[in-house]
Order: structure tokens, then C-alpha cells, then sequence
DNA sequence: TTTGGCCAAATTGTTGACACATTCGCGACG
DNA sequence: CGTCGCGAATGTGTCAACAATTTGGCCAAA
């Protein structure tokens, strides 16, 4: 009766948390829209414990705002709160950017080189799409060379705000070319330990 | 029955939130300790429902740490970890101070003057509690002239965090009179208008 | 004495029902 | 015709009980 039966690995709320997040992410529960608690426990084929609990997490990752008595709402993103998230990614990443050079090894080369060149290719066929997810991954990449875990965990907090307003407003209409080519710029910094270039090319 | 009966002004999740933040920042709850949810509820004069719903809360800021069908216990923070906040602190603080340069104006300034003449008292009478609750406010106005309110919750979290590790290793010795310093040093470059004095000095 | 498994106690996960607040519709009154 | 107020309906906040899992102790066997 469930629209996914199975996943006790984690409990029940995380599963609801993580069923939330796809319909606020992919659109079906729009920003501003109020989430019905018997609705969603009804949806999801639990009681409203838990969809309570995976609300409570959502409210923490800032996905929604809870009213007292009134219900819980889908955020909606001011412009100006998302230029702030922009300049507070440029700076963890950035961040980041100067950090990785000093853990850079073979085999992260390697995958970079890799990443650089499937991105070609989704540059070049167009693929917006996988550009997209290859990006992501080169991001996560560096977060990763920066070895901060703590850091890389608010990128991801930065990412997952964002994901909110791309939706609403437009989606990264994508200049892949230029942003390709940026990502090469930096991934070179990094290699050849120019932290100031890194850190100014990553903002 | 409670130990604080009535704050039904935002809902009881949210208020034993507050009361367990409170109990393990003042250590009664060490870290690795875990949480009985049934003791939670009878002392917080609620069932355990809100119990959860505010844990949920703690998890979401780090502030614990949940195993299923085990329970939740309170975040132990290892060095590593401590330092990768003390990082991400100075990159947001520098940030917010270099930002802060293009938002002072008269009044902040009057709140500045006060707030070190203030810490300059803390500092002589030797005073560490006042002086660092002195020293929160300061970083506080700063992240304010920063006018990026996101920033501000980042720096709140990483503070809120770091209360954590305070408590459990050591208490911030306290060489006022240097930090006092710098402090002064901070509030001139920020009036000044040197935007890369304040940063590199936030740092 | 140590090891292995089994039973009981404690604790978490989940549920359905109840209490309370808010909202909406409808009718009376100005 | 507009507005004020008064229920009814919807929905959130809370609770106590039930189910399932883990933990600890106990006893027997090697």
C-alpha cells in the first residue's frame, strides 16, 4: 500500500524525510504550499508519527518553515536569500579550492581528468542533463580534496538550498562552455599548487 | 509537574529541544551519553512524542547523533573535528568582517566603542564569563553588518557546535588581553573601510 | 571457569485516538 | 449589500498503548 514499501534499513522517518524531499525538489509540492500531515502519513503508508518526525528534519535542513498550529509550508526563496547562498558557496568552495591543493594525489588526478573530459563530451552533445550531475561530482571532488568534512557538509546544506530555487525561477539556462572551461582552469591551479589562483578561479 | 510548566508559546517539541540543548551544553548530558526518551518525557512533563520530535531537531544540528533501534547519543566531537570548525569559523568570520566594512554605520560604530570599552573592563577585573559572553556579542554585530543572514546562521551553527567541545576539553584559558587587541584592531580596519585588514584579522 | 544460547526486561519504533486551535461557510443584523 | 459572529469541519498538537528490536542476565554444557 505504500508507494515504496521497503526500506526499514533507516526507519521510517528518514524514508518519509527523503520521499519529501523528491516531491518538494521535483516540483509536485510547490514553495508556499502547506503539507498536509494525514494526507502525506496516508501517501506514504504510515501513521503521522513519523511524517511529523521527517518534517522536524526538514524544517532543520531549512526546506520548510513550521507555524505553530498551522501547519508546516514548502520555503519559499527570496532573491536575496538566494544571492546569499550564492556568495556563501563561492566562499566554501573557494575555501575548498585552496584546501585541495595540498591533498591532490595521483589518483585524484586521475578522476579529474576523467570528469574533465566526460564534461567535454556533455558539452559537446549538449547534454545539459549530465552536465549537470557531472558537475555536481567534480564539486564533490574538490570538497573532498579540501578534507573537511565539516565544510563539505555545508556545501552540501548550500547545494540542497539552492536545489529549492532552481526549480522555481529558471533552470541554469547553461553556459556549458564557459563554466567547462573554468572547471579545467581551476582543476590545473589545483594540480600545480597555486592556492591564491585556485581559491579566486573556484569563487 | 515540569520543570518549566508552560511555554506552549511555540510548542512543547520546541521547547524540550531547548531544555536538552541546555542540558548538554551544561554537561549534565556528556557526550557519548544516551538519551532514555521515557526518562526525557517524564522530566519534561510531556510523552514522548514531543521527545522525539525535538531530537530530531538535536540531530539536525549536530548536536547528537541517532542509531536505529539503538537511541540517540550526545555528539562527542573529536579534534579533527574541532579544528575543521575553528576553519570554517575563521573563513565565515572573515567573510562577514570584510563584508561588514561597506555596511557600518554611525550607530554600529557607537555599538562597537561600547562593546570594547566594555570588554576592556571584562579584561582588567578579569572577568572571563562577562568577557565572553561580551565576545559573542561582538562577533554577533559583526555578522550583522555583514547583511548576509544566511552567513549568520552558519556562524550560529558552527557556534553552537563548537559550545559542544568547549565544555568537554578545555575552557577557553583565556588570553583576553590579545583577543582584546585584535578585537580593536578588527573594529579599525572595519571602519576604515581595509577591506582585506579585516578579513585577514577576523581570520 | 568459560562459552553458548535462551528467556526476560528495558527501550525504541509505530500507531490510532483524543484534545485543541484555526479556518471556512452561513445566516442574522446593521 | 456588506459585515459580524457563530458553529461545523478541517487539521495540528499531544498522549497512551501496542509492536518490534535490542540488551542483559542466567543457566547449562564443554
Amino acid at each position: 500500500m505504500n508507494a515504496a514499501p521497503e526500506k526499514p534499513e533507516q526507519g521510517l522517518p528518514v524514508f518519509v524525510a527523503d520521499q519529501l524531499k523528491q516531491l518538494i525538489y521535483s516540483g509536485e509540492l510547490k514553495p508556499g504550499e502547506r503539507l498536509n500531515e494525514a494526507a502525506l502519513a496516508l501517501r506514504m503508508g504510515t501513521s503521522r508519527g513519523p511524517v511529523r518526525e521527517a518534517i522536524r528534519m526538514l524544517t532543520g535542513l531549512g526546506l520548510v518553515t513550521a507555524v505553530l498550529n498551522r501547519g508546516v509550508f514548502v520555503r519559499q526563496m527570496s532573491v536575496r536569500e538566494m544571492l546569499e547562498l550564492y556568495d556563501l558557496r563561492a566562499l566554501v568552495f573557494g575555501f575548498a579550492a585552496e584546501r585541495a591543493t595540498d591533498h591532490v594525489a595521483e589518483s585524484h588526478k586521475a578522476q579529474f581528468e576523467q570528469l574533465l573530459q566526460a564534461m567535454d563530451v556533455a558539452c559537446e552533445t549538449e547534454n545539459a542533463n549530465l552536465y549537470y550531475e557531472l558537475n555536481l561530482k567534480f564539486h564533490a571532488l574538490v570538497l573532498l580534496l579540501a578534507n573537511n568534512q565539516r565544510a563539505q557538509a555545508a556545501y552540501d546544506d548550500i547545494i540542497k538550498e539552492m536545489h529549492l530555487f532552481r526549480r522555481e525561477y529558471f533552470n541554469a539556462p547553461g553556459n556549458m562552455r564557459q563554466s567547462n572551461a573554468e572547471h579545467r582552469i581551476l582543476y590545473e591551479a589545483i594540480v600545480k599548487g597555486s592556492k591564491a589562483k585556485a581559491k579566486s578561479t573556484a569563487e
